[in-house]
DNA sequence: CATGAATGAGGCTTCATTCAT
DNA sequence: GATGAATGAAGCCTCATTCAT
């Protein structure tokens, strides 16, 4: 069914590319969101990310107008990529209960497969420009309000049940998001184990009749 | 039936204390919790926790060692009170679907009533020093356990069906985690209707048979 | 008649200071000045002053809270220590010539007694603050409206023939301010002399019949 | 009498050229004049210059050889403008209280039509190299010394009367050179008005006899 | 206990300059 | 001639911490 890191378009594997040649934009971006990941925005210094990258703090400045931006670019991009493909994937796909099986694979296989960028969209929203955050904010209440659509059609079509659709999509919504909190590639947990868990844990839990 | 707030044992109400005298320990304390809170800890400079107590940066030092100290005592105590809480508790309940249910509602609870110090709780681990880091790893570890033994020994009699125990623990946490970050005291629900309304879902989701 | 320097209120002498004990604060100014005259605000480096008082850079930060708010104490100091000798000078006399005659005295004694800090104040109005350019402004105006009206009155009275009493006063200012340029202490002329000939000059020159 | 501009030679009207095709050394010598002007040599960066004349910082130094040359460039051309215009101007004129008045106009004029570049050539000295400084010091004391001699020529012939003949030229100097500081070409005053209006003053201050 | 001043390290950012393309 | 990226130094400022008073 769900194929994995394939679906999430064209994922940055962020470090092991045997790609020929990365521009230095892409290693820095690369850099920030490793060092980010790890100590956080706050903690993380231009210095460490030009160390990583191998030039000096100055250089960074030919590739990013500021701390804060580079921060907005990473923030942006993930929150982006994962509204469109989540959109994209729901596009086919009928009857509430598939589109929330559908909606939970995209957001745990997004959760695990770019973990840490989406670790950061998570925490680091206080430390963007209030322009910036707001705009990220706008994307990340998108990309919430398709899940509580999708559990309110389905509690009004009678799939679902529960009083509150809102939080439903929230609590929903947790339990994959603290996916990028724990998840490692190398884990005894595949990708499709864990979606699959998710999945059916959810569904039961939602589930106006027993499923 | 459980009424709050009441039973989160010493809740510092963190501001609004009618208490006659609060020590500048205190004071600090409490300012420390709510700039951590909102602008994160190496964002908070003690040069602003000492302004919100109203006294000199320098005189901070008669009341802590260093400012990753304050931070340690802060994420030390509130798990430390959370895991205390969920013992007493949980000492009088039997039956694997009543020790989840009470689980669940102390976990909201706490995550509603003491939502600042828990939130710091849960993102600023990378912000203490190794020794501490790992004191504290080793609480929070501690209250996971006690969730996953409550799944583990609900599949085990029969009352929950599901295939990883310890991702299902996890999960259960998520949700209730997820709260500090959106609750809101003067928001819509209720403590009452939030653990209802996630204890319901966790157990029908987690249910062996229809519940 | 004009005793020299001493008609300039508390000259702090700036650096062959005698005195017992000079504070920090006093020490960063007395060096600013120093440094802001002789290579301009922009050119002159915190390090460089911190290194003229023997601190670290950081620490003058217990002293200022920018080095624009370095700049601006100076330059309205200096312009208000002006203003008010002007005015407390002129206070007594009457009759435009004798008028003027004292307000060039004046403007002449404190061009060379502080010959650095006024420089300072004519050169770097641009590296303010918005709000603080403006202060200071104002108060310059003030103080060559001080003029105007002495040479309009005196035009008025029948005392002084001139076309235009604000370029007029522009000029006699502008040959008083000149003086802060090559004036140095130890030269051939004397404070007085450089007073009397100029008075003498301009006198001469706005003179409605010979003097 | 004398019609202003036209009398100064190649005044490169900085801005509103008609001129065909303005080469892009010309562009950012413009740009320069207009920048030092402006914020000053300091505090004006070459990147500032480069996105005025459209081009990149690096292509600069296809024009110039360091930014220092840029401003040595520009004050020395403005200095030897000015004292060639002035030698040719006197070249003509014959009795000491012509020579001054002929040189007080050149001296207004060229205040008032290139006061941008004047501004800078009086107030930029200390940002140039010892040795380029020297030059243009050098250039400024001959310009200097023309005045001199015509006053000290005068009161020679008696028709000065002055005790010190440099301070005097100093003040002659000063105050159409203040002229540079506060004209702006759509003030009330025209160039005719401003410089009549001075040299009656001076003349008049410096009279042997009343005029 | 509180203060104010000092430290030394380090923060982000800008700068003039160089050079391969 | 122009570009874009790199350098290395330096800019102002903030920080946690210490200590004499």
């Amino acid at each position: 069914m769900h194929t994995g890191t394939r679906m999430v378009g064209a994922v940055p594997s962020t470090r092991s590319d045997a790609a020929p040649k990365t521009s230095t934009a892409d290693l820095i971006r690369s850099a920030a969101i490793d060092l980010f990941f790890e100590h956080g925005y706050e903690a993380t210094s231009l210095r460490a990310i030009a160390g990583e990258v191998g030039i000096q703090v100055g250089s960074l400045y030919n590739h990013l107008t500021s701390k804060e931006s580079l921060l907005y670019s990473i923030m942006s991009k993930i929150i982006e990529d994962l509204l469109s493909d989540l959109d994209s994937r729901l596009e086919a796909v009928e009857g509430s209960v598939e589109r929330l099986r559908e909606g939970i694979a995209v957001h745990v296989f997004f959760h695990t497969a770019r973990s840490r960028e989406v670790f950061i969209g998570n925490s680091e929203l206080r430390s963007l420009t209030p322009a910036h955050r707001r705009k990220v904010v706008k994307l990340r209440d998108q990309y919430e309000s398709r899940f509580i659509d999708i559990v309110s059609q389905g509690v009004a079509d009678g799939s679902f049940d529960t009083a509150d659709p809102k939080m439903a999509a929230w609590a929903i919504l947790a339990v994959g998001t603290s996916t990028s909190t724990w998840f490692r590639p190398d884990g005894r947990l595949q990708l499709d184990d864990i979606a699959t868990l998710y999945t059916d844990l959810v569904l039961k839990g939602l589930a106006a009749r027993p499923v």
